[in-house]
RNA sequence: GUGGUUGUAGCUCAAUUGGUUAGAGCGCCGGACUGUGGCUCCGGAGGUUGCGGGUUCAAUCCCCGUCAGCCACCCCA
């Protein structure tokens, strides 16, 4: 018997799922002002809605199976395609531009480390048919202000944001032929986190991307903000215009206030390969955490998936390095009492009373509780104390002669009596004030 | 998948160069307090020292393997 969740998997106990509804009501409801809808698919698809799109490599990291129908099936690890097939079946019918989110469960068959586990759950949002620089600012300013409603701001977490057609603009500027652009993006990719000695070995050696050299890489990857990045791109009207759209993003941005969480930043490249225009990713500021999001523009996705020629852009961000994130910052929302009201009982001839009280309360929606197993007052208290509830009610004799019950405030510990009939009322009325 | 590193009670951590019965705080349970919670005091339960093997008179400690966590790669959600 095994005692523990399989590696990379969680169990989430009360206190767990507690901050996991949290994360997901914030989600639905920042989502929700933008207008974008809930859907969701399958969480297990065929095999080739994946291999197809990024090879046969990716197989290694992905849970997949052979079903008992001798189908090639995977657990989903990113939503995007499975948007892709759904967008493009109802492409004709659906208004556009279509605003989506979902909040899928993905599973990537990978060796766990922190912040990256075998399963988590990913906020997706998509906005298919506008390929305008508002809709890549209108994901944008949904994903700070998701962060916003966590209590983060811009001293806690940044957006990087880039634009692929400025970054290869930019590379052919210096000389990088077309074969050589993908092994100069992996570079740019990763150019940061290159020791000194690695990036002088790359520079030893003749690449792909010559005549452009190593150094014209870290020039690029070293350009930081708007205005820096718009006076190198000052020298051409070809650069120049690759901008465009960059621009507008980012001043869309700043019209909505929000410029101070922005650094635009040529190394966000993304890995995937389906990634056409703006991309971006989002880390705390200390940037000791993975990326908590990330997305960017894939304009030719639909056509690739579906045969339908529609624009696109979307972003995800997981529950893992966000719920870490709200942890070190201190944005976990304690927990609330689970009940309300604790009914405690003298003797057991009270306890019908109990039950008949408890469960008038019940059907007025008030959270009851009481011990399952006759206990000194005194125990029962105690439980009721533990439960963080507000109210005890003491049902014994003394009272019941009178047709009375205690009634008693925990935080304060005040207590008095009133008619028995009265209690649903009296606890209504006290636990709005 | 590769390399490195760590693993002692539910949690956080102790345990002389390898040496009796592996301890403490917090938490949990019980009592003081048989009609009143929190505070205090007292007591109790809880460990195959991750697991398996080896060296030794003797292993939490040294060695090997394995599993799990963490870190860096690979890769990226």
């Amino acid at each position: 018997m095994q005692t523990q969740a399989l590696p990379g998997f969680r169990d989430f106990y009360p206190a767990d799922l507690a901050l996991r509804t949290h994360i997901f009501q914030t989600w639905r409801s920042v989502a929700a002002r933008y207008g974008f809808e809930e859907y969701d698919g399958p969480p297990l698809e065929p095999l080739d809605l994946y291999t197809a799109k990024s090879g046969d490599e990716i197989v290694g990291q992905l849970y997949n199976f052979t079903d008992k129908g001798d189908r090639q099936v995977a657990l989903r690890p990113e939503m995007t395609p499975t948007l892709a097939r759904m967008v493009a079946a109802q492409a004709g019918k659906l208004r556009k531009p279509i605003r989506w989110f979902s909040i899928p469960q993905l599973f990537r068959y990978e060796r766990q480390q922190r912040g990256r586990l075998r399963e988590h759950f990913q906020l997706n949002c998509d906005l298919i048919g506008e390929a305008g620089p508002l809709g890549d600012a209108e994901l944008i300013a949904l994903a700070i202000d998701v962060l916003r409603a966590f209590g983060l701001g811009p001293g806690d977490v940044r957006v990087r944001l880039s634009d692929r057609r400025v970054l290869s603009k930019l590379l052919q500027h210096r000389g990088v032929p077309p074969s050589g652009m993908s092994r100069a993006y992996e570079i740019i990719d990763k150019i940061e986190r290159l020791r000194k000695e690695q990036i002088d070995e790359l520079s030893s050696r003749p690449d792909v991307f010559a005549p452009a050299t190593v150094s014209d890489l870290v020039d690029i990857s070293r350009i930081r903000g708007w205005d820096h990045l718009e006076s190198e791109l000052a020298h051409s009207s070809e650069l120049s215009k690759s901008g465009g759209h960059l621009k507008e993003t980012y001043e869309s941005l700043s019209a909505m206030g929000l410029a101070e969480f922005v650094d635009v930043d040529l190394t966000i490249v993304r890995g995937l390969a389906y990634y056409t225009g703006v991309v971006f990713e989002v880390f705390d500021a200390r940037r000791t955490l993975r990326a908590i999001c990330g997305g960017g523009r894939y304009d030719d996705l639909l056509d690739a998936v579906g045969g339908v020629q529609l624009p696109a852009a979307g972003f995800g961000m997981g529950d893992v390095v966000l719920g870490e994130l709200l942890r070190e910052k201190g944005q976990i929302p304690p927990g609330g009492a689970s009940i309300d009201v604790f009914m405690a009982y003298i003797t057991r001839e009270d306890l019908p009373h109990v039950l008949t009280l408890a469960h008038q309360l019940r059907d007025a929606a008030v959270r009851v509780e009481y011990a399952l197993t006759p206990q000194a007052v005194g125990k029962q208290l105690k439980l009721a104390d533990s439960r963080n509830v507000r109210f005890a009610v003491v049902v014994g004799p003394d009272e019941r002669a009178r047709d009375e019950i205690l009634i008693k405030d925990l935080r304060s510990g005040s207590q008095e009596s009133i008619p028995m009939n009265s209690l649903a009322n009296t606890i209504k009325a006290r636990m709005n004030g």
